[in-house]
DNA sequence: TCGACACATAAGCATACACTTATTTGTCGA
DNA sequence: TCGACAAATAAGTGTATGCTTATGTGTCGA
């Protein structure tokens, strides 16, 4: 789970989506996999990349595994952008709502 | 200048190389090769897809090219992060780090 | 104005990567 | 216990990517 594991993750756009997925609650590959037209090994090996750069953790239930958002690699990639905070331009208001829900 | 184009641009570790270096101050494409076991086209390149991804701006003056981090990338990067903000562990030093930056 | 320099572009090459189909492993219910 | 299902792994393939050397383009100073 190095910087380089997440960046690459995050690069491949299907994997992003899987993410996004994700995000909207924990769920197995199958579930995962409907809607995309992509086939069961593909799916499978995403998560494995997602899961490697702890993007995604996986919980498993019989002959289900359930996988949802690992904040481990959320937090990583917020480090990284820490370290360029100087750069952040205060005009962007995605970043301004940002601020206002972590101030909660 | 696309999620995409952007994600794919960090996902190499030269380009996040280059990119931290001229986190430091801008720079020309030579002087951003100095210490670097790389030919100078491929910092060309570089440059050239972290452009394209807005994550830098260029200048030129003359025979020079000075490069400079374009806070457009980084703005849209955190804007993919707050879609998940909701994971965003509170325990993550960086993160608090972060908005304390923020909120001043 | 001409040689040196800064940088970009062209072309080619080896490797990495995302995908596929086929197969394996493991768990469930009838 | 056996057939169906969930998921992972194996193996192969086309394309993308990062690199190189060679060359082109533009600007400077002597």
């Amino acid at each position: 789970m190095t910087e380089n594991d997440i960046f690459r993750a995050l690069a491949d756009p299907t994997r992003r989506a899987v993410f996004e997925k994700l995000a909207a609650g924990r769920m197995n590959a199958t579930a995962l996999r409907e809607g995309m037209a992509i086939s069961q090994p593909a799916i499978s090996q995403h998560l494995s990349v997602l899961r490697t750069a702890r993007l995604v953790k996986e919980m498993r239930e019989g002959r289900f595994v359930f996988y949802e958002v690992d904040p481990e690699g959320l937090a990583l990639v917020a480090g990284w952008m820490a370290k360029y905070r100087a750069y952040w331009p205060a005009r962007v208001d995605a970043l301004k709502d940002l601020l206002k829900d972590m101030d909660q």
